[in-house]
DNA sequence: TTGACATTTCGATGATTGTCAAACTGAGGA
DNA sequence: TCCTCAGTTTGACAATCATCGAAATGTCAA
């Protein structure tokens, strides 16, 4: 599980083309194609800044530990970045990941 | 297997925003999810014109029998429509759909 | 009609996956 | 220290799925 994957843009100027392996665009179909995990990401996506993970466990109505299942898929898949901070982890929506992916799909 | 589905748009002018249900939107994801099913989906949108079945039979190193699942799997989640003449399949993108899926989750 | 060919259907199999309960870890408060 | 709370890991189970071989269907030409 030691991989290059696509990380947010790093000061590459504005217009940042970010790559990405077949590796990663796999990881990526397979984690849209769960359901849930698109709730997960919609949920996410709502709010402005990181999201608690208790807050997706409110919204959610699945086990804590299918939850950190699902979020760890995501974090794989390069789609969100988990912050833990003590007893907590906040996600994030990477969206340059998103972009990137949308970006392949569309050169069909 | 009897539910609506987006299809082509058929002359509503030039910007037509196709509408896409939840269901539909989850067959497409699924779809995607396997790696093969978005090799032939690449092979097909290469061509101008209808893939011819055979043509995939050869890219593809997979069972006929198999070949026959994906494409039902991506023609039931709309993203291609598969014309069937006398012994013959001829697989079309339905740019449309894609484009539609791409529209919803890039608006995560 | 007979045979060759394209595709589909059926049945089976091994792999992957979504889910949970239970046990575990680690953080922080009393 | 002890307890509680947040999240993870583990092991299991049922469901889904990609794949195949074999048999079936349907088309066309000789």
């Amino acid at each position: 599980m030691t991989e290059k994957r696509v990380r947010p843009a790093k000061r590459n100027g504005p217009a940042t083309r970010t790559e990405m392996t077949d590796r990663q665009f796999s990881l990526i179909s397979k984690a849209l194609a769960a359901p849930r995990r698109y709730e997960i990401l919609a949920e996410i996506s709502r709010r402005q800044c990181a999201t608690p993970c208790t807050c997706l466990s409110e919204t959610q109505p699945i086990s804590p530990a299918t939850l950190s299942h699902h979020m760890k898929e995501l974090e794989n898949a390069g789609l969100v970045r988990i912050e833990r901070q003590g007893k907590f982890a906040n996600l994030t929506l990477q969206r340059d990941v998103l972009r990137a992916y949308l970006d392949r799909l569309a050169s069909l």
